[in-house]
RNA sequence: GCCCCAGUAGCUCAGUGGAUAGAGCACCGGCCUCCGGAGCCGGGUGCGCAGGUUCAAGUCCUGCCUGGGGCGCCA
């Protein structure tokens, strides 16, 4: 198959017309959006047309109603006023005034058909580049040190690498950052209880019982004083870098990093070793966060505690609520850390934006660091630090997911129940595939079955966690829309055919070929909006209706047996662009779209 | 007590201030000798409550109700 940028596909194609060239981007709504802005400038520079999808049209331009009262005119008035200032007419067949004053437009079948020629030929399917790249870290992920991942780092995991995914396809320089819990008080207790372990404790770790390991160190800390105290002390000899507690720390952290990997492997998320920026890494940063707000005369002494006071914070008692950066022990809390972080994302990476990909829970508190941050002037204008929060999972009981005896449900079991259940799944059903060809697709679609579930909820709900929901091959999951990239494919397969020159024109006469064709034309603007919001289930929903609205398409008109080669090419072309958008689609979602399934 | 998030169909969820609020699942009824039936077409109920802003409110504002979460030295 063909695959190339725009630039490329210019010169491949440069014999034909490019009717991009023409009308300027594939999607119909922003060519149309143009056109109707010179209409609304007439009337008053600078009006939004306030165009929207129709159910009565293909577009319909609200503006009219707006400007009227502006105006001291009628809204049909000024409807018709603008109407009569806009030429569409290469773009539209009907352009019609309609109820108190929308503007409804129908887009002739000519323009449809370029337009979906000039995406079909671009490599970016009709994706717009970023006009001003951004260089954005992405915070997400960050489990801690001598623990398991479990659930509760799913959907920062997930959501987290869809959002990088989006913004590197939009051309944006993408940071990852995968902030882990490597350091603090916990690693007293952690470290002597290696030591207490001794030479098989490693050995015991990296057999992958990161929870049991945890669990020991606690119970001694809360039953034995004398152990209590070592671990006192040890943390004191962690902070002040004695060599040989910092060598048993990094054996619990690059365990750790072991096991992170083979879940992010076996996730599918482009997290590395390279990625990670653990709290660690900022140690050396906090004495001079707090000197410098110390500095700026931020800094008050309460309780025996450095803190902030950001204005529009309250405890219960409604008093002034603190950004704690120093505790009374003169120990560092995660405050301090943050405050670090903010810094070194600004000053050191160049961050124009940051991204926090943090559970809800957090809100308050990263709301305090960023207003802090503000504060002390390491978050200046123009830099954008945003908490992109989401909900809990839930489990089938309506309350957080948690296995049956009550603890967290390990991610790493999680992901090989959803294999095994998708293999179950597709066992139930013919299949001429090969077994490891079988295999490899139940690993695409268990995973993929967990991330969409994930990813299509809208990221501040909580969502509940059900198996069969999400491995169903019917309704807005994963397993579908892998389902219909695998059909489209077969046609090919099944009609030993190859996908045409995507420059082959289309026609447009079955009214299935047209909606098809409107709603393919949508994939920027859906990716656009995905990132505007950032919430991968804008993208989703998209893939989902593309996908419905194909399946009407290949019911009602024949591919392979087209009446005529004319219309049997053209129907290839759209079939193969479905099947792009819908792999390009679930990549960005980070989820895999096997050929056959 | 204060703050944040959520509340839309029986269930799970969409819904960028615009016309008659949509999908999926489940349920019922049709269709098709079907290029992968994991299909297509049809069938009906709903914006937590009460005010307000607006030409127009599920969407914005205020109050209340319900659920979840947070609120000084854990991260």
């Amino acid at each position: 198959m063909w695959v190339a940028g725009g630039g490329e596909a210019s010169r491949i194609f440069g014999s034909t017309p490019n009717p991009a060239r023409e009308w300027g981007m594939p999607d119909p709504k922003s060519v149309l959006a143009e056109r109707l802005q010179v209409g609304f400038d007439r009337l008053e520079p600078g009006a939004d047309p306030v165009l929207r999808a129709s159910d009565r049209a293909d577009f319909q331009a609200n503006g009219a109603l707006a400007l009227a009262k502006r105006l001291g005119r009628s809204p049909r008035e000024v409807a018709e006023a603008v109407v009569a200032q806009v030429d569409v007419a290469d773009l539209c067949d009907l352009v019609e005034v309609s109820g108190p004053g929308f503007i409804n437009l129908t887009l002739s079948a000519p323009f449809l058909a370029s337009q979906l020629s000039a995406m079909a030929v671009d490599g970016r399917l009709g994706v717009e580049q970023a006009v001003e790249p951004q260089r954005v870290v992405v915070d997400y992920s960050g489990p801690n040190v001598a623990k398991e991942m479990h659930v509760g780092h799913l959907r920062s995991t997930v959501i987290g690498d869809s959002i990088c995914r989006i913004l590197d396809f939009v051309g944006h320089q993408v940071i990852r950052e995968n902030h882990v819990g490597d350091w603090g008080t916990p690693f007293g207790m952690l470290i002597e209880h290696l030591i207490d372990l001794g030479e098989g404790a490693v050995e015991e770790l990296s057999v992958g019982d990161l929870d049991a390991f945890y669990r020991q160190a606690r119970e001694s800390f809360d039953t034995d004083q004398t152990f209590r105290e070592r671990s006192r002390r040890r943390v004191v000899l962690l902070q002040s870098g004695d060599e040989e507690t910092l060598a048993l720390w990094r054996i619990l952290v690059a365990e750790s990093v072991r096991h992170y990997d083979a879940v992010y492997e076996k996730l599918g998320v482009l997290l590395t070793d390279d990625d990670i920026v653990g709290e660690s890494f900022y140690n050396p940063m906090l004495a001079g966060v707090v000197e410098d707000l110390r500095g700026t005369g931020l800094l008050e002494e309460s309780d025996g505690a450095q803190c902030v006071f950001p204005p529009g914070f309250e405890n219960r008692n409604g008093e002034p609520l603190p950004l704690i950066v120093q505790k009374s022990d003169e120990g560092y809390g995660y405050a301090a850390t943050d405050l670090a972080a903010v810094r070194d994302r600004v000053e050191r990476l160049g961050a124009s934006r940051i991204l926090y990909v943090v559970g809800s829970p957090q809100s308050q508190h990263l709301q305090m660091v960023f207003a802090v941050a503000h504060m002390a002037g390491w978050l200046p204008e123009g830099v954008d630090a945003v908490h992109v929060a989401f909900g809990s999972v839930l489990g089938p009981d309506n309350k957080m997911f948690k296995s049956r005896s009550g603890e967290s449900v390990k991610l790493d079991a999680l992901l090989d129940e959803a294999v095994e259940r998708a293999a179950t799944a597709m066992a139930e059903r013919e299949s001429d595939m090969q077994a490891v060809d079988r295999a490899a697709a139940a690993r695409t679609l268990g995973i993929g079955a967990v991330k969409y579930a994930d990813l299509s909820t809208e990221r501040h709900r909580d969502y509940v966690f059900d198996w069969d929901r999400m491995l169903a091959f019917e309704g807005n999951t994963g397993p579908y829309l892998q389902y219909a990239h695998a059909r489209i494919r077969s046609i090919f397969r099944r009609g030993n055919v190859t996908a045409p020159d995507p420059a082959v024109p289309v026609t447009l006469v079955d009214p299935d070929e047209r909606s098809l064709v409107l709603q393919l034309l949508g994939f920027g603007e859906a990716v656009a909006a995905s990132l505007q919001a950032t919430s991968p289930s804008k993208l989703s929903a998209y893939l989902f209706d593309l996908a419905s609205v194909f399946t009407s398409f290949y019911e009602n008109c024949p591919v392979l047996r087209a009446p005529d080669d004319e219309t049997r090419r053209s129907r290839l072309v759209l079939s193969d662009l479905s099947a792009r958008v819908l792999a390009v689609g679930l990549g960005l979602l980070g989820i895999g779209a096997p050929e056959r399934m």
